[in-house]
DNA sequence: CGCCCCGTTGAGGGAGCTCAAAACGAGTGG
DNA sequence: CCACTCGTTTTGAGCTCCCTCAACGGGGCG
């Protein structure tokens, strides 16, 4: 069980952050980054949890993180991996909609609701920028809809992975830092599934294992057309 | 395949529509309705396709759409059903992400994306408003990944019942516009193994069939109980 | 070295899918 | 009013994909 999270002294300017590969440089978020605070966590440790008031939201700077919902038997779902770069928690209305928690060591910016919600009102450009990061979230979980509603186990694999490419800063080699069992709780599958598929991949050459958390694509094109359509 | 739709001559004043049951009376939209036209749409037509550029936002009369996503083989998913007071399309970004279609003989009011931009710029709460509806959406979309990804069939059922008396107006009669299909297509499941699913419901005693489009929820406890947690 | 966690691989079983047929309701024409 | 058709729902029987349970292997760490 994860314990309490650790605070750095607070700089008073918070270190830049790449912004995600399809998004213009982010100048809206200058303003941003001053009322940051750079928080540090270790493998496993929780940001938050589901229920909480959702009083401050978070960027992700270095690790990677898990936002998952159980259910009252145990059953786990993770609903997104926030990579460097990823905002965290900017929909949130009322409450935390899942348990937020670090799947390696990790690091984030903690804003304050408050001062991202006045940040909103004074400048209109940056209210929009929320309400577009709302709407990005959204499409992605439309996209996921479909792979849970209606792609069989391999095709989650592979549209997984071509997720990650899109995502990542090389074009050919994925890091997987979180464990089989969590991309299957992604995936809403097991993780012998998860494991199955990504050996049937290698040795269908699609892809080949660097070692079991870094990935080598040989194939992209045959792993688009198995992550398929739409 | 659906044909064109037809436009009604637009009246000045778009008749009120009972907000949905959770929220407060929506004010904000008294100056939206000014700007609405009325359309009407019969069974199977579509009122946009996935793709087209999204100009206009829309909101439910009477009747229902549904709103799907085709993979190329042929595999649909339906993201959502919506019902009379939903709004339809606010959260497009550029173009739209599915095809909406009219389940059942429907009436929409369709407002174009200009007066509704203008709007949410001159009045911040409406731009508030906006705002609060993706991420409602969002949670919506969140409950759905958990479904999809880690409910059995009959939970599935169970949830979608529930979503359905929730956003209904009668505590214990369920309208289905939609044919088992549709159902299946929006859980994740083939409209056998619903057809199956609400018979074995009904033979627990927990619902009953008045006809195939109108369910009587007898024993809504253990309805919920099985749609479950979290 | 030994332990533990994690990933891989194998064997068997089950929930839900596929294919098929029967039941039902609504509409249509005689 | 009945006969017929057509679309939808229900029910049945068999199969498949993925889950479950279990054993094995390797890397990190005390």
């Amino acid at each position: 069980m994860p314990d309490k999270l650790r605070l750095e002294a607070l700089p008073a300017r918070v270190p830049a952050c790449k912004p995600a590969a399809t998004k213009p440089p982010a100048d809206e978020f200058a303003a941003l980054d001053r009322v940051g605070t750079v928080v540090t966590l270790g493998r496993g440790q929780a940001l938050f949890y589901d229920g909480d008031a959702a009083d401050h939201y978070f960027k992700v700077l270095t690790g990677a993180v898990r936002c998952c919902k159980l259910l009252a038997d145990g059953r786990r779902h993770v609903s997104e991996f926030y990579l460097p770069g990823d905002f965290i928690g900017f929909h949130a209305v009322d409450t935390y909609l899942f348990t937020a928690e670090a799947v390696t060591d990790t690091s984030v910016v903690r804003y304050s609701r408050r001062s991202v919600d006045a940040l909103a009102s004074q400048e209109p450009r940056f209210g929009r920028r929320l309400l577009t990061i709302a709407c990005q979230s959204l499409s992605a979980a439309q996209q996921k809809l479909v792979l849970l509603g209606r792609k069989t186990a391999e095709e989650r694999i592979a549209s997984f992975l071509i997720d990650l490419i899109e995502r990542g800063d090389e074009s050919d080699r994925i890091a997987l830092p979180m464990s089989r069992t969590d991309i299957g709780d992604h995936l809403g599958l097991t993780m012998e599934t998860v494991s199955r598929g990504l050996s049937h991949l290698k040795s269908e050459g699609l892809i080949s294992l660097e070692d079991s958390h870094h990935i080598l694509v040989r194939d992209r094109d045959a792993l688009e057309e198995l992550a398929e359509a739409a």
